[in-house]
DNA sequence: GCCAGCTTTGAGAGCGCTCTCAAAACAACA
DNA sequence: TGTTGTTTTGAGAGCGCTCTCAAAGCTGGC
């Protein structure tokens, strides 16, 4: 590997000139200017990064951190995840950053604690299921610029992007309502994360508006993993006084849903209507096509990743928010 | 950011034992390890990377180089580029490296020159569509410890992970054959890749074993992005004497290409039978079920870079070369 | 031609760590 | 207690870069 001495030696000037030049300082003619540059395309260099860090405690590189998952959770598409990593990782090249990933094994945060206190990464991205994950409390501690994927109840300090859960939920429930259903059931997410809290709160909220009473046996917790979706779709067919419409907080959820209704011999959506939450890709093929809400998945990480290098830049200026809207696209399983 | 000066402080030893304690080294009095311990525990200092790197030359990162593609690649679920990149991900953290992960954006390589040349990592894992990509070309003159998602016809250097995609091909062609198929059109991948050009070898070098006429109308190309899988299926209908079989090279396709299928009143596989390639995760949930030939994908994620850390211990015990089982799955499509 | 006031250039310290090498401490034995 | 041999400890150089500060070079006005 070239040095910056090679460059300077082959340029005839110090380092110093070298150094002014690479980093596009002033003070330099443009002949020698010009002479450096070709040094350094003849020579092939490429500042070494470790040692640029050194002394600028500046790494140009941004952390995202998260859960080790299997690509299939709540038996969708899987595509919640990767969307987000392709955004931010897009938008980091745009901005002419590094990404390092961390995807964090449950329970065990060595990697990340690394990451955080070893000087990696001028500033991390985080999405976790649970607001009380251990790696959050790390990023709090770690002093780090920080922008989370959803907002977090325990640590008002650190800025976030996220979508209105209570009001998205409570408007899909409500048309739900407005098409006449009365009995309406809830495939839950999570209640360890906001995102699960809220938008089983705006499902409450809905029915509570409209008068309708609260029943616990249509209030489903389907585990992420797996295809539990169908299994609780199959309980609530069970009940001796069937739903007639399911609010799944997400799509993998409701598509499962979808079959377990469907091997019943029942239609969708005139024996149960179905509405879903994301809008990952296959909702758009599903047998009806998913009546979803649609979350801005891509621009989430975009956004995500503008707040995190304004942080950066200044990071008195957090705590920083930002609530992108959701949308309730309508196709024919609602 | 505590620093190793301040533990040895505080443990009343020099820099050399601390960072003797660090790196697990012996020469330390039990007595004194402990006190070294206990006082990181304290001050919950973690090593600087950055300086760290500096006299070691390793990073403890493996990089990561994909195209910069959006997630509905030939009109898939996009669940390559994830698995891989989470199987790559999750070999990482069981091998304790971090990874830095680069998506190329076409005709930009310039943050992946920095990366290979700037001493961020301590090796790579790429997977690029074309052969030619300048990328390869970046990571062949880097000279770091590399393994490439893939064969490479022009740098017999490089290791790589593959899966036999000729035969994978053939076989599939050949049970089409086998099945009564005749007139047997493809959808192929693009050929700037090796996978392209064996699939579309397997497929050619099936008729040809066969005894069956290769006619060119019948091969089609369609495009990467969108979906014009869907479209290339709509020629081969409006042919004169149209196909009975589809053999496409990526699932995406072919689930297109069903869609087409079914909207001209055509039966599954009774009219034309279709076969796939991947087995992503909504093959088995398209209408009807895809067969399809099953790539490992996670498992090549995990053997890549098992051999880029092998690589990166012993660079003199490459080029590495690992070919992977593919399985034809056959479901209710062909 | 000389000097003030500018711009350009270079010397060298220092970032936080590892690792070599020599010194110090200890153990074993006579 | 003295000596040898072994283990433990510490001093300090050096990794490749940036950035400060002082020196050198240049310009223009007299």
């Amino acid at each position: 590997m070239k040095t910056l001495e090679e460059v300077a030696q082959r340029a005839a000037v110090s380092l110093a000139t070298v150094s002014r030049v690479i980093n596009n300082q002033p003070h330099v003619r443009p002949a020698i200017r010009e002479r450096v540059l070709s040094a350094i395309r003849e020579l092939g260099y490429v500042p070494n990064a470790a040692a640029r860090t050194m002394v600028t405690r500046r790494t140009n590189i941004v952390g995202l951190m998260l859960p080790q998952v299997t690509w299939d959770w709540y038996g969708g598409d899987g595509t919640f995840y990767p969307m987000l990593l392709q955004s931010v990782s897009n938008a980091c090249t745009v901005n002419e950053r590094h990404l390092l990933l961390s995807t964090v094994p449950p329970g065990n945060p060595q990697m990340a604690r690394e990451v955080l206190g070893g000087g990696h990464i001028d500033g991390v991205i985080a999405s976790m299921f649970a607001s009380a994950d251990p790696v959050i409390n790390l990023i709090a501690t770690s002093h780090l610029p920080a922008v989370l994927i959803g907002r977090n109840p325990y640590y008002p300090e650190l800025s976030w992007v996220d979508v209105d859960n209570f009001s998205s939920a409570q408007e899909a429930v409500s048309y739900l309502v407005r098409q006449g259903r009365r009995r309406i059931a809830t495939l839950m997410l999570g209640t360890e994360g906001q995102a699960g809290v809220q938008r089983r709160d705006g499902y409450t909220r809905a029915l509570l508006n409209h008068g309708l009473a609260l029943d616990p046996a249509l209030l489903l917790e389907p585990s992420r993993s797996g295809d539990d979706g169908y299994a609780a779709m199959q309980q609530l067919l069970d009940l001796p006084n069937r739903p007639d419409a399911v609010f799944a907080a997400a799509d993998g959820m409701a598509l499962r849903a979808l079959d377990a209704i469907r091997e019943r011999g029942l239609r969708v959506p005139e024996d149960i209507a179905v509405i879903g939450f994301d809008d990952q890709p296959s909702a758009s093929r599903a047998g009806p096509p998913l009546t979803t809400v649609r979350q801005p998945i891509m621009e989430m990480g975009t956004q995500a990743t503008a707040l995190l290098l304004r942080l950066i830049d200044a990071p008195e200026a957090g705590p920083l928010h930002m609530v992108l809207p959701t949308q309730l696209v309508i196709r024919q399983s609602a």
